[in-house]
DNA sequence: GTTGACCTGTGAGTAACTCATAGCTTTATA
DNA sequence: TATAAAGCTATGAGTTACTCACAGGTCAAC
């Protein structure tokens, strides 16, 4: 099986599949006589793994480690716990982060409906922005 | 003031400073004998409007755009108003992904308590991540 | 045999930095 | 004054997980 095929059945594109390959995740065999891409059955198991362990939130990074460990013999399964712990973690405050700009985002909007537009001059890109500067100073101002 | 000044003012790395003058958001003066990069006043309120609109969730490249514009003469803010319309969306939908990740992360997680480490086989890389696979499955077939 | 469609691998580009490094400056010491 | 050490600088390359551009090979139809 080549790369177009196998990318079609797991809905990937070809570039992705050939990115997997390049960096090593997937191993097809190269046929010598046009130096294509061979899948075999077990490149699909592997793809199948990759698949569902990115939709876990592993990196591509994780998986290589995993498949590495499952190879040498050893049993990868307490990795891919202490993985998905990390995971968890990392997501939770990346959520965390997105949420507070997702907030700082829409009181901006807010306070700008009521604003001019403004002309640039030298000083200043735009006051829209700027203004904000002097507002979480005033409120910090306030707080104290 | 050069790179370091700059960057401890602001709590920034040498390299976010040195980055933003490499791609050409701030734009010092070279001394024409050590190479050097001074940093004038201009740039200290430029890189001040690059953090600022940063923490709004504008990428670099939107900053660009923005700064580009007022330089430009005309007014950034219904351009600025637009971007962060479009991050706010962005946003929320990449919290949403992330939130869905996290409880597939989560429910894995419970779901392995109960599980043991298992040995790997040629066939399988590991069976925690593989078992969701069929769990996956089974649900959609219930599901119909 | 040749035209055209299709398919392939490879190199480069993306965002927003971080890391490694060679070399220049400045300061301290002999 | 010479020199050695410490500190600072700019630049090139590396990072993640792909996507894009492209030159060239393959295959079927005519």
């Amino acid at each position: 099986m080549r790369v177009k095929q196998l990318a079609q059945r797991y809905s990937l594109s070809l570039d992705t599949v050939r990115y997997y390959t390049r960096i090593g995740l997937l191993k097809p065999q190269t046929n010598p006589i046009n130096g294509y891409k061979e899948y075999l059955p077990a490149d699909q198991r592997r793809l199948e793994f990759i698949i569902q362990a990115k939709s876990l939130g592993f990196s591509l990074h994780d998986i290589e480690t995993v498949i590495d460990q499952s190879n040498s013999g050893s049993s990868p399964c307490p990795t891919v716990r202490e993985i998905i712990k990390d995971r968890i973690i990392e997501t939770e405050e990346k959520i965390a982060a997105m949420q507070a700009t997702c907030q700082q985002m829409k009181a901006a909007l807010a306070t700008w409906q009521s604003l001019p537009d403004c002309t640039p001059t030298g000083d200043h890109v735009c006051h829209l922005i700027e203004g904000l500067i002097d507002e979480t100073t005033n409120e910090e101002l306030l707080n104290e």
